[in-house]
DNA sequence: CGGTTGACCAAGT
DNA sequence: GACTTGGCCAACC
């Protein structure tokens, strides 16, 4: 089944484990694009969340500079649910999110 | 099919 | 270090 670019988005997603992260910028370099903008644009309008049955963890996904980004819920609400995963946020950035990074 | 939008990025001011 | 500009690409109208 063919899917947009946002739904590969999602599979990918759903690769991160719990307590692991990754940015947009990673997505659209494991998608072979520099999308990173459709990235954000997929997440913004995902027809899924974390809540949903598809488990899409949209709130591991950062900017590439180690900022947190936004979130549909608000961004505080995305730290929570990261610090919650055992990753420590300092002034809306990840603290050393290289080391919690995905590698696809 | 052209124009607008966006949970972005990098470089310049 | 904070703000502005240009660029990039898919989805939506």
């Amino acid at each position: 089944m063919k899917q947009t670019f946002s739904q590969r988005c999602y599979s990918l997603l759903k690769q991160v484990p719990r307590g692991k992260i990754t940015t947009y910028k990673a997505i659209a370099n494991a998608l072979h694009t520099k999308a990173y903008r459709a990235v954000g644009n997929a997440m913004n309008k995902n027809p899924f969340s974390f809540s949903d049955g598809g488990n899409v963890p949209c709130h591991r996904v950062i900017k590439s500079n180690g900022e947190v980004g936004g979130f549909f819920s608000g961004t505080a609400a995305k730290i929570k649910m990261l610090k919650a995963e055992g990753i420590p946020i300092k002034n809306n950035k990840v603290v050393d999110f290289e080391k919690y990074l995905y590698q696809f």
